[in-house]
RNA sequence: GCCGGCAUGGCGGAAUUGGCAGACGCAAGGGACUUAAAAUCCCUCGGGCGCAAGCCCGUACCGGUUCAAGUCCGGUUGCCGGCACCA
């Protein structure tokens, strides 16, 4: 069937500049507080020179798509903001290389990304838009700076820190991914310097429980739980048997001699099998212990373990390590034991000192084994003592052997109880342990909020008042960082001295700056009141907006700024700005657009696929199409740019349908009742589920179907309604102006989405499967929900003399298939 | 090393609770329309055997449970991601 000569062809271009136009002059998502609120969140871009490709594009897709059906379905004032993450390396070390002030760069990045963004023709709220370079912005970034700080949050700390020496700064542990600095990917080195800390340990177990109630992927929700680390043992106590270092050798005496070495342990059911000590090498303790015949060998071997860089000390998987010449004494069954130092005990976890126990650790065990240290097993693997043992038998179950009073009990018993027994004793204690670190704030670069701090002889560290925050960077001729640990702020005399707020003497500037990731950690709460001079956000509006109804965005955040953002969000939480205290009750992970082979998109390697030669060719609603059908939208997926002429010739079809029906007045049919239902159905359940490329396999498939019925006859206009609200928060362009056609005068996104009725949507006959012993011989038309004999009996029929032998069982599956068993 | 996830045509990918594997699209081939091309429309499209009706094989590999397995269970291999000496 030909299609009508006189609808005019799907014109994009035309559409969509008619459209953007309408809705730039009257938005149609607008504060409203009558409505129930969405909230609906991108993760912020930083804003590149580069520019956006087709990978952005689909986080961005996704979330306006999701917005739109909000709107539509429930009747959702959506907040949909959007913002930048401004401050960072990029624009300052474009800095260094062209003199230009990363000011002037961000706010041209900015501007260039803007026009970008408003490419994709979402819903967003310009009025909301956050720049955390801004001093109106960052002043509130001070300001929680200046809170943590008056609650102890925020201290200060000389200690050895991870160091970039390509940026030239200090990292947090978050940062050092493999040994490598998490933005430029060099070696991370140790540097000495005196820090500002974020004390996030002190919310470790509230940042571990609040993940249980959210609707994150189990992906991250796992990857925090790891980041935090959360161990649960006792701290033991070791006796130090000092016979070994005369007390005259270097001048100490008894008094100030330690009289134990203490250990931390998840495995305190194995002390009995505890056959030797290991200190780290930078252990207070490895001084006084050391004997004289082993000083020689101990020096070296500290020295030599403080200049191994991280990736080194990662790399070495070989147990190195030297005996100290002294012993301790295993307080269960008095054995004295070698105290030995390693690099493989980290200084900074636990006690930095641990009992071995070789039999039930595997890197005890390979210790043991290289240096001819006993081996003592104090669980029975199978019943058994192992002869011989090969590896470490590491499990918590058994029966406990070779352990005093113990013996004949369960390991794992044993493993819980066996602290409060070691505490009753005297030993020790049951002691929690994370691997969380406290967050090292400090940051030796100039394009940061500088950190509101004044030092002063007399005072100390005072924070600036809060009536002289925004604290801005001064301008300056070089921001070049020093390489020594000193930020380029340093320099700038007229700057950094001032006088302290507190007594008024001459005082000195703090001159680090804060880690790109402080303004990132709160621009979600700002976003809807972005003009508030006097709070950083409301109360009233914090209550109504907050928190984030769903966050999308990369999984590449999961320990960094989600985790951060959490921190914060809870802190402020507790002085009372917010009265929640998680953040994001949702999440959702896009999967990256790659290039060929899975190769992720890069400027250097010249795979990186523009969106606007495709818009150009295509437009918008085509390419917002394509991103959804690409792939599943959790998964990664490589772009072929072929395939969005599969989606482009779907939106014509699309268009001819609609527009050939435009003047028919096709009467309603119960075929045509019936499709449309389904097509309600289907498309809702699967936008619902976030199954968004099937969302579009639908659309096809109905559009498919619906135009042999447009030849067959007709599709009522009630039809054709429903299907545009159903396309329009994909395409919303073409919806719109479909919607128009069709005769309403609002717009699409003000009406309300189209429900599914389940008895309407029935088909009256349906195929089934016909099968003998599970292998299918052909199909069956029956009446839905038709008596089971009745099936039986013609499927009996209908396979005639495929059924030979004896039939054992006859099943049917209401609706789905007849399996006839024969012998 | 430990912990997760994944494995389906030439390609991207579909398949409620186990119930006709390959929806939808791309690419490819054929046809219609056209002076021609583009666009559009129609048909074919996992492999093998067969003139055909039809039969056999097929969801990484091996085995199991079941009337019935891409889906569940046990094992193996490969790829991806996270953590990486945290005691």
């Amino acid at each position: 069937m030909a299609a009508n000569s006189k609808i005019e062809p799907y014109n994009p271009a035309e559409i969509e500049a008619k459209w953007r136009a309408a809705w730039e002059e009257k938005p149609v998502n607008k504060e409203d507080s009558k409505k129930p609120k969405y909230y609906c969140l991108d993760m912020f871009p930083y804003p590149s020179g580069s520019g956006l490709h087709v990978g952005h594009w689909r986080g961005y897709v996704i979330s306006d798509v999701w917005s739109r059906y909000q709107m539509m379905n429930g009747g959702h004032y959506v907040i949909h903001p959007m913002g930048w993450d401004a401050f960072g390396l990029p624009a300052e070390n474009f800095a260094i290389q062209h003199g230009v002030h990363p000011r002037i760069s961000t706010k041209e990045n900015v501007d260039h990304i803007r026009e970008q963004i408003k490419q994709i023709g979402a819903i967003y709220d310009w009025d909301m838009e956050v720049n955390t370079t801004d001093p109106d912005y960052f002043k509130w970034t001070q300001w929680i700076f200046v809170q943590m700080f008056k609650n102890g949050l925020a201290y200060q700390k000389e200690m050895p820190i991870n160091w970039c020496p390509s940026c030239k700064t200090g990292l947090a542990n978050e940062e050092v991914v493999d040994g490598k600095c998490e933005r430029c990917h060099t070696e991370v080195t140790k540097k000495n310097l005196n820090q500002w800390m974020l004390k996030i340990t002190a919310y470790a177990d509230r940042l571990l429980e609040g993940l249980e109630g959210l609707d994150w992927p189990e992906k991250v929700k796992k990857m925090q739980t790891d980041w935090i680390g959360k161990s649960y043992g006792a701290e033991v106590d070791f006796e130090i048997d000092w016979s070994n270092v005369p007390e005259s050798a270097d001048g100490k005496i008894h008094m100030l001699r330690e009289k134990f070495i203490r250990v931390y342990t998840t495995r305190p059911d194995t002390l009995y099998g505890a056959t030797f000590m290991v200190l780290a090498p930078e252990h207070k303790l490895v001084e006084q212990i050391t004997t004289e015949a082993q000083k020689d060998a101990v020096d070296a071997y500290v020295k030599q373990a403080m200049n191994k860089s991280n990736v080194d000390r990662l790399q070495d998987k070989e147990k190195t390590g030297v005996f100290t010449g002294s012993y301790a004494i295993n307080p269960l069954n008095k054995e004295k034991i070698p105290i030995w130092i390693a690099d493989y005990v980290l200084a900074d976890y636990g006690t930095g000192a641990i009992m071995c126990v070789p039999a039930h650790d595997d890197r005890d065990f390979a210790f043991a084994k290289k240096f001819d240290l006993p081996i003592v097993q104090v669980i029975a693997k199978d019943g058994v003592e192992i002869e011989d043992m090969q590896e470490a038998y590491t499990d918590a179950a058994g029966t406990m052997i070779n352990s005093g009073d113990w013996n004949g009990k369960e390991s794992a018993d044993l493993k819980v109880s066996a602290p409060e027994e070691i505490e009753e004793k005297g030993y020790g204690y049951k002691k929690v342990n994370y691997k969380l670190r406290d967050w090292v704030f400090s940051r030796q670069r100039y394009w940061g909020e500088p950190i509101p701090i004044v030092h002063c002889e007399d005072c100390g560290a005072v924070a600036l008042p809060e009536e002289q925050l925004p604290l801005t960077l001064p301008e300056v001729e070089k921001y070049e960082p020093t390489g020594t640990g000193e930020s380029p702020l340093a320099a700038i005399e007229s700057w950094v001295n001032t006088s302290c707020p507190q007594c008024g003497k001459p005082a000195k500037r703090e001159t680090n700056t804060m880690p790109q990731w402080a303004g990132s950690s709160w621009y979600f709460l700002r976003y809807v009141d972005a003009h508030n001079d006097e709070m950083l956000v409301s109360k009233e509006k914090a209550d109504k907006y907050l928190p984030v109804d769903m966050y999308i965005g990369g999984v590449e955040h999961a320990v960094l700024h989600l985790l951060y953002a959490r921190f914060w969000t809870k802190f402020l939480h507790d002085i009372g700005v917010v009265s929640f205290d998680e953040p994001f009750k949702k999440l959702f992970n896009q999967g990256m657009i790659t290039g060929k082979n899975g190769v992720k998109m890069s400027k250097s390697l010249g795979n990186v696929v523009s969106p606007d030669d495709l818009i150009r060719d295509y437009g918008c609603d085509s390419l917002r199409m394509y991103e959804m059908f690409v792939g599943p939208p959790d998964l990664d997926s490589e772009w072929d740019d072929r395939g969005i002429d599969g989606v482009y010739r779907f939106l014509g079809r699309f268009w001819r349908l609609v527009n050939e029906n435009l003047e028919r007045e096709t009467q309603e049919t119960p075929e045509l009742l019936k499709t449309r239902h389904q097509l309600i159905h289907t498309i809702s359940t699967r936008l619902k589920q976030f199954n968004l490329n099937t969302v579009i396999s639908g659309y096809m498939e109905f559009n498919n179907k619906l135009l042999d019925m447009s030849a067959q006859g007709g599709v009522d206009r009630e039809t054709l309604k429903v299907f545009v609200q159903l396309v329009a928060p994909v395409a919303p362009h073409i919806a719109e102006e479909l919607w128009s056609r069709l005769g309403e005068t609002d717009s699409v996104f003000h009406s309300t989405w189209p429900e599914a009725d389940e008895t309407l949507m029935k088909e009256d006959q349906i195929e089934i499967a016909l099968q003998v012993n599970g292998k299918t011989r052909g199909v069956l038309n029956i009446n839905i929900d038709e008596n089971k004999d009745t099936v039986i009996q013609k499927a009996k029929d209908a396979l005639g003399d495929k059924l030979s032998g004896n039939i054992v069982k006859e099943i049917y599956v209401p609706n789905k298939i007849v399996n006839i068993v024969v012998k």
